[in-house]
Order: structure tokens, then C-alpha cells, then sequence
DNA sequence: AAACCGTGGAC
DNA sequence: TGTCCAAGGTT
């Protein structure tokens, strides 16, 4: 490579970014954690949406030992509508690790850095170029888009070997003694003026030697294949208004400790038919007939059974309830998030097939699963849900409390992870209302993942985006007398 | 290597 | 309305 375009570039970038950068919370001083935690929560976020969880959470957390002494909980909440979940779980592990390893202070040592939880390449180098100044590359998307360009590179950056080879290219040009500036310099210029679709090549300070616009070949790169869509998911879910001492409180769950939106709390929910049927199946016109006579007909017959619900079956488990809201049939519900969109008679009979055949399956599944009996009433409403990998269609159907079934009889024991650390395992126990038994003679404690809330506490538990707006949707049309 | 992990803005 | 993708990390 070309040493002279290097120094021109790393010296004109350089140059344009100490007067053109812009001002940020997270650059108000060099404070390592708070680089740290402002790098965390940057990754795949954008500056806008991450400006005002940053402010709110170093107020909550300013140090490291502040963060690794608060209930995940809490920390949860604090990440919550930020997505990527376990970026915060980790973020807290790591303060955990500086506290107890490094006492308290986060090391100017990369292998230490590095070794910290949630902390990668790109994050280990940030840290270490804006906070110590140590010439560390950090190379992320914006990085690997500003140097593909000026150096016209044909490597696709989608895969790891290309972040790989520009981190070597990336130091190199670190100027001396300006690792922060620099690596600083690259992202900004990443974010203001060579931009993915329409980099702004005339205001840009490096133009000139740019090879790739030389090339003619600004617009086609960074070369980068495209992403798998997302796989649609039906998902039924149960909205449980409770009753007696539970009035005017809907039962919501925490899910397992790893995987999708680990530890965070939900409607209770299963999975639906595979066929998707909601509006987005809907509006690309896609096999919505054919899943709902699959499926509707025959309500109670063996293609609807799982292999759950099947062995629930045979140890004489079959939730009691299903033959009797077969017979009613399902009702309209009201307050629903989305309009029917069925615009004809048969239509509509299609939904109402639908959804008894829905409702047959969440009923099932919830007992088979969690062994909670509940008689659906009615549709509530649907939500549609994108996560990067998975497109979900919420079907939320209205549900009368049964009862819980003897914990003997459970079926399944997933882990619901009680954090050691925090004491999560004492919130069921400080609640007071955990292990209260239903209304049935058959009715067994809650189960610990389980709880009975009203509106307060959705100020204390974090709940992901889908059933945070569901949520709030109930408690504004709920008439507070019913049910 | 490839899949898994959220969400919202911009165009 | 669909598509891209953003200061990525973990498994």
C-alpha cells in the first residue's frame, strides 16, 4: 500500500475531525467506564436512540461498582426498549469482573479488556484508543465502509477474515499519540459524511485520493452480501385478567436465562400453527386459506397435537377446558391493537375457524408446558414483531384463570435462572403474592417465573417492545370492571 | 463459518 | 411498504 495516501489520509482525517466532531455525552471526558458502557450500548444502535438511555443509566450506574451491585432487574429496565438484551447482562458481568479483579477501576491492560464479557475486538479497541489512548484499531461497520472506499478493497465485509485484514490496515494508520482521535475520526466520518447510501463525497476531507470514488465505485461499496430474511412466526398469547384477589391484574412470566430476550418478562405465550395467519401473511397473500381449513376443521384431531400435547394426552393431563370453549366457539374481542381486516363473510369465518383452532392450541400448550389451565373468551388483538432473524405474528387471546396444576405433574422444567449474584430468587419471596394457591381445588403455588401485576409494576420488570406496547394498549382500554 | 441475538430510522 | 442497516458479540 501506498505510504504517502496512508499519511495524507490518516492526517487530513485527523484534521477535519477535531473540528468537525460532534458533541456527545460520552465525550465529555475519558472516563473508561463510561466509554465502555457508551460503546456497549452503541453496537448496532444508533447514536439518536442510544443519547437518552445513556444519560438516564449513568445516572443510575455512574461506576462500575454502582452497576455491579444493582439487581439485574434493574439494569434490565434500564436496557429496556434498547434490545440485544444480553448486552446488558454481559455489561453488568464485566463491571462485576472490574470490581472483584480490578478493584473497581477498568485496566489499561487489553488482554483484561478483552477478556471482559460482552467486550470484543471492536469494543476492546475503542476502549483502549479513547479512553488510554493506546493504538488499538476499532474497527466496526462504519470503519470497514470508510476504508473499503478510500482504498477501494473488493473483500466482502460480511465475512470475519475482512474485519480481520482491515484491523491490520486500520492500525497502520494510526497516527502517533491520536489513537483516540483517529479511530474516533474514521467512525464519525463513517457516520456523517460517508454514508451507506449517499456518501457526501464533495464535503468529504479525503476525497481527493479516495480510490474508490476514482474508481467510480463509491456507490458500489463496501461489498457485503445480503442477510438471510427473517423466518415468520405464529405466536399465540394469553392475556389473563385475574379475578378475586388478583382483580384487575394480568399474569405475566420471565422468560429462561438464555436465548431470545433472556430473563425478560412477556405475556404468556406458545407457539402457533407453523402457517403464519396474521397481517403479514396476510398482505403477501400467502397460503392463508389453506392453513386455516388445515387447521379449523378438525379442532380436536391428531394434526393439532404436538408431541407435548400428545404426552400430556396419554398421562390422562388434557386440560379440561378444551371441549367446552370448542363449544362456545370465540367471540370478538374488544380493544384489539389491529382492525379485523377481514372485509367479507367468509373472511371472517375463516378468522373465527382460525382462531378456535388458535385457541385449542394455547390452551393445550400452556398446560402442557407450564401447566396452567386457562379458558380463552375471546380475541384480543395481534401485534407484528420483527427481531433480525424472526418475524413474529402475536395472536393475543383473552383468558379466564383456571387453576395451576399440581407441580408434581409439570411437565417441564425449563431454566428460569435465579441469579445468584442479585438475589433474583428472593424477588418472589419479597413480593409476598408468589406462591398463593388459584381458585380450583386442583390449584397448586404459582409457579416461581410467574406473576400477578397491575400497572405499577411495569415500572419494575422489563418487558421487550412487543408486550411492553400490548401492555400499555390493556391499560388503556381496560374498563377495570369486567373480568 | 454461520446462526443467533432487538429495535427503529431513513429512504 | 419493503429494504437496509447501525460505534458487534457469542456460540
Amino acid at each position: 500500500m501506498n505510504t504517502e495516501a496512508a499519511a495524507y489520509f490518516s492526517r487530513e482525517l485527523l484534521g477535519w475531525y477535531r473540528e468537525n466532531k460532534r458533541i456527545l455525552p460520552w465525550r465529555m471526558n475519558r472516563d473508561p467506564y463510561r466509554i465502555w458502557v457508551s460503546e456497549v450500548m452503541l453496537q448496532q444502535t444508533r447514536v439518536d436512540t442510544v443519547i437518552p438511555y445513556y444519560e438516564r443509566f449513568m445516572e443510575k450506574f455512574p461506576t462500575a461498582a454502582a452497576l455491579a451491585e444493582a439487581p439485574e432487574e434493574e439494569v434490565l429496565k434500564a436496557w429496556e426498549g434498547l434490545g440485544y438484551y444480553s448486552r446488558a447482562r454481559n455489561l453488568q458481568a464485566g463491571a462485576s469482573e472490574v470490581l472483584e479483579r480490578h478493584g473497581g477501576v477498568v485496566p489499561d491492560n487489553k488482554d483484561a479488556v478483552s477478556s471482559l464479557r460482552g467486550v470484543g475486538p471492536y469494543t476492546a479497541g475503542a476502549i483502549m484508543s479513547i479512553a488510554f489512548n493506546r493504538p488499538e484499531p476499532a474497527v466496526d461497520g462504519n470503519v470497514m465502509r470508510v476504508l473499503s472506499r478510500f482504498f477501494c478493497l473488493e473483500d466482502d465485509i460480511a465475512k470475519p477474515s475482512t474485519r480481520v485484514k482491515i484491523e491490520k490496515l486500520a492500525q497502520s494508520l494510526i497516527p502517533e499519540g491520536a489513537a483516540g482521535d483517529f479511530n474516533q475520526a474514521l467512525m464519525e466520518l463513517g457516520a456523517l459524511v460517508c454514508t451507506p447510501k449517499s456518501p457526501g463525497c464533495l464535503t468529504c476531507p479525503v476525497m481527493a485520493h479516495c480510490e474508490g470514488r476514482m474508481a467510480g465505485k463509491e456507490h458500489v461499496l463496501p461489498i457485503k452480501t445480503k442477510a438471510k430474511p427473517p423466518r415468520p412466526e405464529t405466536r399465540l398469547a394469553a392475556l389473563i385478567v385475574g379475578s378475586g384477589e388478583h382483580a384487575g391484574k394480568v399474569l405475566v412470566r420471565q422468560r429462561q436465562s438464555s436465548g431470545l430476550l433472556a430473563r425478560m418478562w412477556e405475556l404468556p405465550h406458545v407457539m402457533g400453527p407453523t402457517e403464519p395467519f396474521g397481517s403479514a401473511a396476510r398482505s403477501k397473500g400467502r397460503g392463508r386459506r389453506k392453513s386455516i381449513a388445515a387447521a379449523g376443521t378438525e379442532v380436536s384431531g391428531e394434526s393439532l397435537l404436538t408431541a407435548d400435547s400428545t404426552a400430556a394426552a396419554a398421562e390422562g393431563t388434557e386440560p379440561p377446558f378444551l371441549q367446552t370453549t370448542q363449544q362456545q366457539g370465540i367471540a370478538p374481542g374488544g380493544g384489539g391493537l389491529v382492525a379485523g381486516g377481514a372485509g367479507t363473510i367468509g373472511a371472517d369465518a375463516d378468522r373465527q375457524t382460525a382462531h378456535a383452532a388458535h385457541v385449542d392450541m394455547l390452551c393445550r400448550e400452556l398446560f402442557a408446558q407450564d401447566g396452567l389451565l386457562v379458558r380463552p373468551t375471546g380475541w384480543w388483538g395481534e401485534a407484528e414483531h420483527v427481531f433480525s432473524h424472526i418475524v413474529w405474528d402475536v395472536q393475543v387471546y383473552r383468558a379466564e384463570f383456571g387453576y395451576w396444576l399440581a407441580e408434581e405433574s409439570a411437565l417441564e422444567k425449563p431454566d428460569y435462572g435465579g441469579s445468584a449474584v442479585n438475589g433474583d430468587s428472593q424477588l418472589a419471596a419479597e413480593s409476598g403474592v408468589s406462591y398463593e394457591t388459584g381458585n380450583a381445588e386442583e390449584g397448586a403455588a404459582t409457579p416461581p417465573q410467574y406473576r400477578w401485576i397491575g400497572l405499577e409494576q411495569m415500572r419494575e420488570l422489563a418487558f421487550p417492545n412487543v408486550f411492553l406496547r400490548l401492555l400499555r394498549d390493556y391499560w388503556e382500554t381496560a374498563d377495570g370492571f369486567t373480568d
